[in-house]
DNA sequence: TTTGCGATTCGG
DNA sequence: CGAATCGCAAAG
């Protein structure tokens, strides 16, 4: 089992552990114990004065969990019929949080199709991300095979918002078959 | 009450 | 490029 990324490591400026999640695992225990990895491959950061981020404009109950500690997840519903999944950032206080766009594993290539994929939903919202008996954390990765640290990071402007759009706060691994589009 | 849009995806 | 599909907010 692998050592899951601890508190600190969230507790930062999220656009710095964006970049820093390229090369950990998305963990997910389903409920008949079966676990597996994901190694995430495609991240994108928001922050409080972010007009794209959830959390602009201050405190409502889809983005609560934006608000309290890091190192929790962030599940919020789009489009009527996805899910996307994201890790919160910052000290208590301060919004911010990290969109999981694409992990290394079969169907997880973009934010929606990774959730579907992984099976969550609004219950996985607010769980402890830093605590690997979760039934989804976050950890070192193992699979050196599909993402490994020193790999080339390629950075981008974000996907699908109007606002903000020219913040590059996109981040994948460049030439990985699942980050779920091409954009420089 | 009606309309429009959103951190998406899939089909034509 | 547009439909699918729904919660929420702004407009009428």
């Amino acid at each position: 089992m692998a050592l899951s990324l601890d508190r600190d490591f969230y507790d930062r400026p999220t656009v710095d552990v964006a970049r820093d999640l390229l090369g950990a695992s998305l963990y997910r225990r389903f409920a008949d114990g079966r676990t597996i990895e994901a190694p995430l491959v495609e991240v994108e950061a928001y922050t409080a004065d972010d007009p794209a981020c959830h959390a602009y404009g201050g405190i409502k109950p889809r983005c609560e969990v934006m608000f309290g500690p890091p190192g929790f997840s962030y599940v919020y519903f789009i489009y009527g019929m996805y899910h996307c999944l994201n890790v919160v950032t910052e000290r208590q206080g301060i919004p911010g949080a990290v969109l999981l766009r694409a992990a290394a594993y079969p169907g997880a290539n973009g934010p929606g199709r990774l959730c579907r994929t992984l099976e969550l939903d609004l219950s996985y919202n607010a769980l402890d991300m830093t605590d690997a008996t979760q039934p989804i954390f976050i950890g070192t990765t193992s699979l050196k095979c599909q993402s490994e640290r020193g790999e080339i990071i390629g950075i981008s402007e974000r996907i699908g918002i109007s606002k903000a759009k020219e913040r590059p706060w996109r981040f994948y691994v460049k030439d990985n078959p699942f980050v779920s589009r091409i954009k420089r």
